[in-house]
DNA sequence: TAGATTGTTAATCGATTAACAATC
DNA sequence: TAGATTGTTAATCGATTAACAATC
């Protein structure tokens, strides 16, 4: 499984925090809403405590001011720097896909570093059509290609089928992370770093919340029954 | 912002969880591997202690048996059952973007309930066009169409500036529940149900275990340095 | 039966929050 | 200065894991 790292590898829950705090500081910067932002201020907007957000800008490096709060331009740097947002990371996108269509035109990821250099398809009848900026590969090339540019980050967005082999073919290729949108759990060396950006995951917590405020709406003293049928 | 549900709600993590056992319990039996699962075998699996697997099933009531391990078709029932897969949910798609026409066309929602009966966007260029299997309509058409199909859950697929707007005409109009896709945090009443995906998150989360994978390449000792610059 | 696996209580761990002193 | 806000230590809370008895 590979080794840990010595514990200095910020934790999931912190890194979406921190992209929380981007946008709020981009969105307030754009409003042209002064330069200084509480923590306070960052808490109640994304209802949170206020003390974690101070512990988070902390645990970044970026200091406060007592009395006026932080500095708006510096807490944005330090997460465009611990994010690496400055690094410029080639990909490929394999399934072309809506899905791998969408990703590959959201030029919006250009500003996280994001660079798609080659995107492929298992089907004939897709290459040479443009997703994005980038013509559709025979997945003959993918080896190739993956060596040439020194890509060490796929976008997968293939059916549930071919998912896990064509995984497996990027990695031994040389691929070191993959951002996985098809709908199945990879299983890969500890040293790859996989992202399951499982999309129904979404719609599952939003239709569980919808049918438990409607339980509620209907029986309100029930809230606290066990989730199982009693049947 | 609305009074809590009474300690019933399930949590996030939880939820995600239960899909992921959803996810694996269903490709086992595609595979027809048996129709017994064990909680170290989903746990080897997703690799996670097995103890906490238990639990989680208990949560929703489902009950093992010793020495044989969980079957996997009540494990599947029971999941559907909490997270709601077997209701039908009426959803509206707003912004037909290249996201929005990737979501709408994909069938793999209607697994879990999920019913697109229209779609909007303010482009007037877009109506008419098709994106799955529903046209675009003008978004004039936005509250009666709700209204009338008694719609409680959005998808929105807009670009950013639009899209706090647009949510709170969907929320007056009856929407319930809003998946939003658009690089923003909505601020909304608190008794509606917002899911950001902030697809964006996923990128950040990859491009920094990328670059911390470098650096550690590159000086393996200064792997418990504080993670802000130095300089 | 013996042995594997569940179910559950207790212990541990980590993350969040509360309290408050330090700072400008 | 007085007062607002940070920075940090200590307390709390909740989630995960360890241990082990119950079960078939």
């Amino acid at each position: 499984m590979g080794r840990k790292p010595a514990g200095k590898t910020l934790k999931h829950a912190l890194l979406e925090r921190l992209m929380h705090y981007y946008y709020y500081v981009t969105e307030k910067k754009a409003k042209n809403d002064g330069d200084a932002v509480s923590s306070q201020e960052i808490g109640s907007f994304l209802t949170m405590d206020d003390t974690l957000v101070r512990k988070d800008l902390a645990a970044i490096g970026v200091r406060g001011y007592p009395r006026v709060g932080f500095k708006a331009e510096e807490v944005k740097d330090a997460i465009r720097n611990v994010l690496g947002f400055d690094h410029t990371y080639k990909a490929v996108i394999v399934g072309a896909g809506r899905m791998g269509g969408a990703l590959a035109s959201y030029t919006d990821f250009s500003n996280y570093g994001l660079r798609v250099v080659a995107a492929f398809d298992l089907d004939p009848n897709k290459h040479g059509i443009f997703i994005g900026s980038t013509s559709v590969q025979s997945m003959e090339n993918l080896e190739p290609v993956i060596e040439q540019h020194n890509v060490r980050l796929a976008i997968l967005t293939v059916p549930a089928e071919p998912a896990q082999a064509i995984a497996e073919r990027l990695v031994k290729a040389g691929v070191q992370a993959i951002w996985n949108f098809a709908p199945v759990t990879l299983t890969l060396p500890g040293d790859v770093v996989v992202r399951h950006e499982h999309i129904s995951v979404g719609l599952a917590e939003l239709a569980y919340h919808l049918k438990t405020a409607q339980e509620e709406r209907l029986d309100p003293d029930e809230a606290d029954a066990s989730p199982a049928d009693t049947a």
